[in-house]
DNA sequence: GCCTTTTTTGAACGACTCTTCAACAAAAAA
DNA sequence: TTTTTTGTTGAAGAGTCGTTCAAAAAAGGC
């Protein structure tokens, strides 16, 4: 089945069947042979269409981080009202996605956050996401708080989420997304309501 | 040097020289020559004491959640009160104990994590270790709040500690301990306080 | 000073990994 | 049909890793 456009068939497959190999022998014994059976191809192929493995690695972390990001994008897009709270739970509701909250991709977004620790191309889009993240956050919660107090929000929010999902990644089965969603939101109630400071009383 | 007993010193050597080389290059490149070069002893050594590299590595996880359950006990057993709240800033700073947090143990930490989810001896570890902290900041939380507001007090608790963990990892630069224990603390706060109905204002 | 015991070494070995590339297959173009 | 182009294979090659084990080293005991 050559000539037509099979590049972005074979992409997905091999991202996906990378995603399946973290998921059920982890990262660490990920091999190439691994992946590449379990999409159904041979494995010169990963190094024909991504230039090798660490190639296919980066390009499923950035897969994952494009669907993340999709995920709070669409949220926020969808939404009537614009103050603070509606979006910061579009933000937290985008993190825990159903698309996102699998154990596939739980599994295989912490096993990229550790590597990226010592891998100079992950880091960085890490760190491009986490910004964001934090941009964001912040952003809202500026709206209703001073400055330092909206940083200090955004920080907690951000490692909350982020705790959530390392817990959900190592135990899968007694993880409630519905559970994850609900903290992360009282959170963001804890912070917009429970500040309202003595003077500044607008509301 | 041989005859007294080496086996403690080289058992310590070979744990420490095992978190420094995750810290420098990673789980995924720490072999067992980088390691026992590390250690300045030979590879073979590894195999005499810890049965093999699986072995290290489970000997070394077990070394860190030592250290972070004994932080957390030094702590609560030099308290002079004894409400919930004294004792889950204990908690609280004992995980973020000077000796716990340097981006040594927190890469380690994290790599074990990661690995856990594929190995059934690390995953034992995690779980035991888990379960105490979670049954240790619902029995605290319980003494001010109601039983199922308790349990989403600890989840949350929990999973703030660990994505404040899971940060420092990955940032260890920008990195603000004060910072995430005041984090935390202000969680432990607001649950406490924060559920008190209107009226009970005896604090 | 010699023997015993504990400790340590490091090379050999087998297994495994990623990459490369010449050859092959199959569809489109001519 | 024949040629061209795109896609694919799988084995060879070069390298790395963990383990093993016979031999050596070093410190007590006598």
């Amino acid at each position: 089945m050559p000539k037509i456009g099979m590049e972005p068939i074979r992409r997905k497959q091999l991202i996906e069947a990378t995603m399946a190999s973290i998921n059920e022998v982890g990262l660490a014994d990920s091999t190439i042979i691994q992946i590449s059976r379990r999409a159904g191809v041979s494995a010169g192929i990963i190094s024909h269409y991504f230039g090798g493995k660490d190639g296919l690695l980066e390009a499923t972390m950035r897969h994952i981080l494009e669907d993340l990001g999709m995920s709070v994008a669409n949220r926020r897009s969808a939404l009537k009202k614009h103050d603070a709270r509606s979006h910061l739970y579009a933000i937290v509701e985008g993190n825990f996605d159903r698309s996102q909250v699998s154990a596939e991709v739980m599994k295989t977004w912490l096993a990229f956050w550790t590597s990226s620790m010592h891998r100079d191309d992950l880091h960085r889009l890490q760190r491009v996401n986490d910004r964001r993240l934090y941009s964001n956050l912040c952003f809202q919660f500026r709206k209703q708080l001073p400055v330092e107090r909206a940083r200090d929000a955004a920080r907690g929010l951000a490692a909350l989420i982020d705790g959530l999902w390392l817990r959900g990644a190592l135990m899968p089965q007694s993880f409630d997304i519905t559970r994850a969603v609900a903290l992360a939101r009282r959170y963001v109630d804890e912070q917009l309501d429970g500040h309202a400071g003595p003077s500044t009383s607008t509301g």
